[in-house]
RNA sequence: GGAGGGGUACCCAAGCGGUCAACGGGGGCAGACUGUAAAUCUGCUGGCUAUGCCUUCGUAGGUUCGAAUCCUACCCCCUCCA
């Protein structure tokens, strides 16, 4: 094992907090392979980068020879975590938990060593627990403590409900903690009440507690609110490389340099080495480059990140087509169809008035030649490549009837 | 149970009898520019058999030549009282 300063300064890059930073250091020392915990809701099995921020901190307790325990709260799933929510969770079904459990462990094993993970489902001990020991559970913890949290006081103090079984569900997530022995649990800084409870019931269970490890909440594509799959301002940890390349050259110059922190597994004085190579008037696009290309690589190979590298040159900076153009057939009456009606049928635009605003903008294009007629009649047996702004394509093959 | 406020396009939000397919902002899309799908600027942002027509302002009716705007009933949300 590495020295324990060198181990402490790994694992507190890129944290928000780290409570209580003696505690690891003490456990480090310990010279032994700590329990890493940290709980993971079974309702969204499309993992994107804001997930995998925590995933890399585990990712790093493994490279450092721990023991990272993938937990997978199924049990709490089925109640559904109301916590922060305007509208209650739909329960889960055993099927559907187990499905979204498959699907995370595909994706989640392009960070994590699968070897070295440790997958386990908090249905293994909640599911045992009866009533009694609920209320025994639920008698360790204080109201007054529960309305410590943030959102639960402001919805107290703001009079609105809170119901009982919110108060039970981060008892449930320390109760993980005792069971599991864990020494340290990582989780995102929305997390850090649900993570001190487990601290201080693992205490009142005759545990020493677990050390908190949070990690900031990434920000999504636009630079603002969190990456989130309802904002549609993610990238998918499964998308396809160029898709997923040209997402990340879509974010600000600013915002690049937070996603190197949080993201990248590059050294931080190499990163800060980049950053200046910028100030010194180098152009921040090839910087963003480097970036996109580490994290297609992370999640599908060296070739396809150059390969997408490449194919984004081509497309945007040369104006070249895309590679793999879709082939769509439109069939049409024999005397021909509209291009509006074209554009439609091929997919290219949601609506024939769609169709005529972005004839009349000028973002339409036929095998490369701008089109500003929107009465223009496109004849059957026509194949061509149809363009609507810079990013939709088709090839469309226009079939008599 | 009682009193009051509110439900408008993807989101927020104006409008409160005709000039409203509906101000403004956000988001999105497009164009220009550019060393980037950065930044900036400009435009667009209901549908269609398209310079006209059709459907939209919680739902269903009604008044009116004419309603998002007025009336009635119903549904939903919020605040206060009990």
């Amino acid at each position: 094992m590495q020295p324990v300063d060198d181990q402490l300064r790994e694992l507190s890059r890129g944290a928000e907090e780290i409570l209580l930073e003696s505690e690891l250091k003490d456990r480090l020392s310990q010279g032994r392979p700590l329990r890493i915990k940290a709980g993971f809701d079974p309702t969204a099995p499309d993992i994107h980068l804001g997930h995998t921020v925590v995933l890399n901190k585990m990712r790093q307790f493994q490279e450092l020879g721990h023991e990272v325990i993938f937990l997978i709260g199924d049990f709490t799933g089925m109640i559904g975590d109301p916590s922060g929510k305007t509208a209650t969770r739909p329960p889960l079904t055993p099927e559907q938990v187990q499905e979204n459990a498959r699907t995370y462990e595909e994706q989640v094993y392009k960070i994590l060593d699968p070897a070295r993970t440790r997958l386990e489902f908090n249905s293994r001990w909640m599911g045992e627990m009866n009533a009694a020991d609920l209320i025994q559970l639920a008698a360790k913890h204080t109201v007054a403590r529960m309305l410590e949290r943030d959102d639960f006081r402001k919805r107290y103090e703001s009079e609105r409900p809170i119901a009982i079984h919110e108060f039970l569900y981060p008892l449930v997530q320390g109760y993980d903690s005792i069971a599991l022995e864990a020494d340290v649990e990582l989780g995102g800084t929305d997390q850090k009440f649900n993570l001190l409870v487990g601290r201080q019931l693992q205490q009142t269970y005759g545990q020493p507690p677990q050390v908190v490890l949070t990690m900031p909440l990434l920000e999504g594509l636009d630079g603002v609110t969190k990456m989130s799959k309802s904002l549609d301002n993610y990238v998918g940890i499964s998308e396809a490389p160029g898709e997923m390349f040209g997402k990340l050259m879509s974010i600000s110059d600013d915002l690049m340099w937070r996603y190197f922190e949080l993201l990248s597994f590059r050294p931080v004085t190499e990163i800060e080495a980049l950053s200046e190579r910028v100030s010194g008037g180098e152009n921040p696009r090839d910087i963003k480059f480097l970036l996109a290309e580490e994290i297609v690589a992370r999640f599908h190979d060296e070739a396809s990140a150059v390969r997408a590298r490449e194919e984004f040159i081509a497309r945007f900076q040369r104006g070249a087509l895309p590679a793999d153009i879709r082939e769509v057939r439109v069939a049409a009456p024999t005397e021909g169809l509209g291009v509006a009606h074209v554009l439609k049928s091929a997919g290219l635009v949601a609506s024939t008035s769609e169709a005529f605003r972005m004839i009349s903008q000028g973002a339409v294009r036929i095998d490369g030649e701008r089109i500003e007629d929107r009465k223009l009649m496109i004849s059957a047996g026509f194949e061509g490549v149809f363009q609507v702004g810079k990013r939709r394509v088709a090839r469309v093959s226009v079939a008599g009837a």
